[in-house]
DNA sequence: GTCTATACGAAGATAGAC
DNA sequence: GTCTATCTTCGTATAGAC
């Protein structure tokens, strides 16, 4: 059910997220919902933020150790394979509680996992001995730019802003 | 009452964006909203689109003939007072509905802005004497680091993430 | 735990008076 | 053109049976 909500969220944004689509796309039972999740759509929403979260720690995580290009390059295939399964479809479900924003909390939490990649990726560049600031600078503006690409991409329903925005990160990564 | 709406997208979202809000933060009169948008909702969102789209093309135009860097800048100008003036409250109005995406043609005309900003930022900076393609490059680039910038500064209430981007982008316009 | 039924409110949209 | 009143739909949430 939170897998349906995440899947949900990066189609539809938040307000197609519905407990009813939720259940139409899912097959979930109707009448277990609050017992479940009895903080109700506030509690599934915090609930798919994790889930999105833990996925892409655990992508970047696996590449511990490795050059800041293959970091980068492995975070960008992330994103590839998700515009290419949804066909242009699917976007960043993160993203999109981050602009809904009906509440401040949730808002806070999309916030913080943002951080969290953020730190994840600047560690996993000081790692393979990139100055702190740098990597710090550079992991931001790569979740960022993935993220505004991946909604460009959508929104035109071409791949041709993301690619150009991979192409100019993977440079940055290198130099 | 569209000034309104663009207003509520970007801090609202699409959900948050009910005729009932927009006429409180306006002061409009209740029942002449579907005298002028016939087509309710949906046609003051295509109305809030474009208008927002106009203000992101003037601010371009104006700096035609200038260095790429000062394109730029000036674009990153535009969405460094948004979130200042907002107190880091307010994002982008298009990447709202094109995430909320309740309908295709809401969000073909997102992405329809999207690709218009795109040609007119490659067009000025091929006017400076830049190659085409990494004119185009650099251009989708600029307004997806921003557009993902903008949020992650929103959700963040930290301006860090966008000044990180924007250091990125003005080195990227230089050389 | 899961079901059905239902209460409750919000939001989009319409009708008709002025 | 703008007003008030109202209708409908939908989504969240609750209650109580099984």
């Amino acid at each position: 059910m939170v897998e349906g909500a995440v899947r949900l969220l990066a189609i539809s944004g938040v307000e197609g997220t519905s407990f009813a689509e939720v259940l139409a796309a899912t097959g979930a039972p109707r009448g277990s919902i609050y017992h479940h999740f009895p903080g109700g759509k506030t509690e599934l929403l915090h609930a798919a933020l994790d889930l999105a979260s833990e996925r892409g720690l655990a992508t970047m995580e696996a590449t511990r150790g490795q050059a800041p290009a293959v970091v980068v390059a492995r975070f960008l295939d992330l994103w590839r394979e998700l515009l290419n399964r949804s066909r242009l479809s699917a976007g960043c479900a993160v993203l999109a509680v981050t602009v809904a924003a009906g509440d401040h909390e949730l808002l806070d939490h999309a916030g913080t996992i943002f951080r969290t990649w953020a730190d994840l990726l600047a560690d996993l560049f000081a790692t393979s001995g990139m100055k702190k600031p740098r990597a710090r600078e550079l992991a931001v503006t790569v979740i960022a730019a993935t993220e505004g690409a991946v909604a460009l991409s959508r929104a035109q329903r071409s791949r041709e802003p993301f690619d150009h925005v991979a192409a100019t990160l993977t440079r940055l990564a290198k130099t």
